[in-house]
DNA sequence: TTTCGGTATGAAAACGTTTACATTCGACTG
DNA sequence: CAGTCGAATGTAAACGTTTTCATACCGAAA
């Protein structure tokens, strides 16, 4: 293995000479970087980052600790997160698929001590959890969490004003009589997603709601569209907590021959690819995925900045409403952005 | 911050035992480590990775360089890795969305001197970029690379393969009258797939067969599912060299009234999620990508710990045709397993 | 009691790099 | 020409850990 010495003794100068000319520009003769960066090239030197890092007390990596998560919102996630760091000159450490919490906590633990800042999504964290397993002086950023510890800095999705929009549109289509087909009842996004729907709702005349339970799965939202149908008087219009629940709904009602927005619209969350796939095209809530992985990249580096200033709080990303032929528009698909598409943080 | 000396103290032994009680298990009396242990959590001691990588001479990471991936594949290629690494023990290092050579060689070097080993995955990597940018002593393996160095390992996807019982299956269904839409050129896979279909054509009678030219986007495969219909005669069956071809066609194929598959069969290659989903839903080749993953990391694990033998050679990972409404099976959808689903390594 | 052998522990070197401090050298000022 | 200053380079310490080697201890064998 070649060292910095090597590199020393073949361009003749120190090693503390060949550190300067290749990293900082401090105080080096053209000719003598010229004759270093030669010798490094020549000797194919890399500089071992465990020693680097020993000495500077900054590994350049950021860590990503990610629950099991699906497909599309997983690449989207890591691309937004990997793009700020690079820009940053980050690396990124992930480490995904975690089932339980002792295998976060395992997660958790490996990554300190090689990371700089920590990127944290996990149903399995909470403020115990965090108080017990991450040492204080890890800045950490916590994505789309539950938890909500003042001294903590949080990214999330304006999953209630996401929902809120789209029970607006729904409204604005002339539907009265309305079913939602809530998420796994623990989740955080989801209890926040039907809550955008209720409060919306809330106080208005001539308004029916009805609630059936669902669990993100394509297979429940199937069951839900089977139990519509068999309600009477059937609602006119279902707006499901995901976009697979939507999709196993409009299974169930494509197979009744009941059609779709014809005789019950029907909307989503989450726009995942398949959404414009349907028959007809899902009219769904899209969630800038990708941005909430830079989002939450800014504020880490924010964080490992100025490690005394607490950068505790709130940075909320928007959501918009994407009108598709499944609910409010005929034939083709437009977006409507509902809100300022900006980040803005609270605190 | 809190070093091993800090825990030292507490546990009021040498750093020395707090490393042995710590990490391996040789000569530590149960009561001492009882002590170090208790005093390593009270002072939520986390070692530090750069100093304990310097001294062993091992980051205990790998680093997977990817290029701009679309997203479920990208997912379920992490996903193999991810735990194939996890369960070594091994962090994982990730560097996608590389638009250009120039990007994937920044990225290369910044990971050498941080990793153990290097998985590989990008356009621009050839022979001569390998040799300038990979320092000799660091383990690698390409992954579904079109170069083919014989002193390096690979693994590799059985594109050819695929390609090959999907035109079988296509011929058992009776189809004489073939279009391929083939994907962009220059790429390693798009060419085995094209092979894969030309070669199992070769020398039949009375089979005919037509060409036209994708780049793997939807749109061109709808501009080639117009060409097709302007044709005479058509086709009875269309095999695009990836499932998005495959949709855009049959977008096409579905706005001029032709019937699918009655009037012309259609079959795709990757198997993407939103396959199934189609109308009608998909016959395609399934591509195992996690396993791809996994095997990469397998391989690399053995480069590892035997770095003096060279593990060259290439793992080719089986496809397998997945038969649903678009093409020989007219309602349900069944998996046929055209071959072993198993590792096999020549060389 | 002495000697031997083995086990638990401690002292200190080593890993490769950065960086504070020291040194050299040349140019410019007085 | 002596003195001063600044730039370029060198020397060596420091980073936190593992690991080799040495030492102390204890029980068993002689």
């Amino acid at each position: 293995m070649v060292t910095i010495k090597d590199v020393a003794r073949e361009a003749k100068v120190s090693v503390a000479t060949v550190s300067r000319a290749l990293n900082g520009s401090t105080s080096v003769t053209p000719d003598t970087r010229a004759r270093v960066e030669r010798a490094a090239a020549r000797l194919r030197y890399v500089p071992l980052g465990a020693a680097r890092s020993l000495v500077t007390r900054r590994t350049q990596a950021v860590g990503a600790l990610l629950p099991d998560l699906f497909g599309e919102f997983f690449s989207e996630l890591i691309r937004g997160i990997d793009l700020a760091a690079r820009a940053r000159g980050l690396h990124l450490l992930v480490s995904s698929t975690h089932g339980d919490a002792d295998e976060t906590a395992t997660a958790l633990h490996a990554m300190q001590g090689r990371v700089d800042g920590l990127l944290i999504m996990s149903p399995h964290v909470d403020a115990g959890f965090l108080r017990k397993h991450l040492a204080g002086s890890v800045p950490a950023v916590l994505m789309d969490a539950a938890l909500r510890d003042p001294r903590r800095a949080y990214v999330a999705i304006d999953n209630y004003g996401g929902a809120h929009a789209m029970t607006e549109h729904l409204l604005a289509c002339g539907h009265r009589n309305l079913a939602f087909i809530q998420g796994p009842k623990p989740n955080h996004d989801a209890r926040e997603r039907r809550r955008g729907f209720e409060e919306t709702l809330a106080g208005r005349r001539g308004v029916a709601a009805r609630f059936l339970q669902g669990d993100y799965s394509e297979e429940s939202g199937y069951r839900a569209g089977k139990a519509l149908l068999s309600a009477s008087p059937r609602p006119d219009a279902v707006f499901a907590a995901n976009d697979m629940m939507a999709i196993g709904c409009l299974s169930a009602l494509n197979e009744a021959g009941v059609r779709v927005p014809g005789e019950i619209a029907l909307a989503g969350f989450d726009d995942i690819p398949i959404a414009r796939y349907m028959h007809p095209p899902l009219t769904t809530v899209r969630v800038q995925i990708s941005e909430l992985g830079h989002a939450a990249l800014e504020r880490l580096v924010a964080q490992m900045q100025a490690p005394d200033i607490p950068q505790a709080g709130v940075t909320t990303l928007d959501c918009e409403v994407v009108v598709r032929a499944s609910c409010g528009s005929s034939t083709r698909s437009t977006a409507r952005r509902t809100k300022r598409q900006e980040l803005h943080t609270h605190n």
